[in-house]
DNA sequence: ATCCAGGTCTACC
DNA sequence: GGTAGACCTGGA
């Protein structure tokens, strides 16, 4: 594991330093020399469910391609199986050129909760995933735990996704099923993956992606409001889930998922604890945290996440 | 054992 | 606009 992250980041950085305005040679390596980026946090967020942690990296697929990560101060560093000329398709996934303090600048002003969310997980980032996947695994997360989220996607990716090259040593990696193929299935099929009742949205979602009725490229281009209407059309998307899309796949940096722990924040700071419907939650919402609302959703969400998490470890 | 988990749909006020 | 019950399944 150590030899392995030497050996990336050795190789990596000899050749940035090497190529400095040539188009760098493809490399199975690449670093990147980030701010404020906490990949651990990024990845252990509870927005995407297809990392997996080996020792000090992170293991995943990412447009297909299979890819490790690990971090150390002020640097990325990545590795594929294959060299790659290109490296746009894990930065922009990474996003990886977002200025962290720009973000946190549009904040409001002397807010203590933001702020003391921001001391829990700072470096923590937005990812922009693939469109189809973020859909999917939402319809996929309603009333349940992240962990058995995990589970079932994987079900889904192992039996119904296609298998993709890995390092030697490394364990069978699948993509994630597109939505033609999850139409071809049946409903036993995908409860088969322990989706429970959530078998049939997925099916809808799957039939209206595929058959373009929900367009999936063009959502990018609509207003948000316009956009959150538009993947609502499929059965199982709610506000809540279109929000997670919205977010995490689009990135519309208004967009503002409430589930249950942001409500449960919400409700905590900002109305003294009583408990408030969750349509007023989302109008409070929309007028509070301004034009970077999504990324305090986000940290008020882990910032809870773990206060829970430390609560419940320290009565054990 | 009974409850609850990143919600949504339906029915009803 | 706002609230109750049902819905699969597995883990605490």
């Amino acid at each position: 594991m150590k030899s392995s992250i030497a050996t990336v980041s050795s190789e990596a950085s000899k050749s940035s330093s090497v190529a400095t305005c040539a188009e760098p040679p493809p490399q199975r390596e690449r670093v990147w020399h980030v701010h404020d980026y906490d990949l651990d946090s990024t990845l252990d967020c509870g927005q995407a469910f297809n990392w997996r942690r080996h020792g000090d990296m992170w293991r995943g697929v990412v447009s297909g391609r299979w890819v490790e990560l690990a971090s150390r101060p002020n640097e990325v560093i990545a590795r594929a199986v294959e060299s790659q000329r290109d490296w746009s398709w894990l930065e922009e996934y990474l996003q990886l050129r977002v200025d962290l303090a720009e973000v946190f600048a549009e904040f409001p002003a002397n807010d203590p909760h933001l702020e003391q969310a921001i001391k829990t997980c700072r470096g923590m980032r937005l990812l922009k995933q693939d469109h189809w996947e973020c859909l999917a695994s939402f319809i996929l997360s309603s009333t349940k735990q992240i962990v058995q989220i995990q589970q079932i996607t994987n079900l889904l990716r192992s039996r119904y996704g296609e298998r993709v090259k890995v390092p030697n040593g490394c364990g069978d990696t699948f993509t994630f099923p597109q939505a033609e193929k999850i139409v071809s299935l049946t409903e036993t099929d995908l409860r088969g993956c322990k989706m429970g009742f959530r078998a049939p949205y997925l099916h809808d979602a799957a039939r209206k992606v595929a058959s373009g009725e929900v367009d999936l490229k063009r959502i990018a281009t609509l207003p948000l409001v316009d956009a959150q209407a538009e993947l609502m059309k499929i059965n199982g998307v709610g506000e809540k889930i279109a929000e997670c899309v919205l977010l995490y796949g689009y990135g519309f940096p208004t967009a503002f998922p409430v589930d249950v722990w942001v409500a449960r924040a919400l409700s905590e700071f900002y109305f003294k604890g009583r408990k408030v419907a969750l349509p007023k939650l989302r109008r409070f919402a929309a007028k509070h945290f301004g034009c970077q609302a999504g990324y305090a959703q986000q940290y008020l969400f882990q910032h809870i996440r773990l206060r829970e998490k430390r609560m419940k470890a320290s009565e054990t």
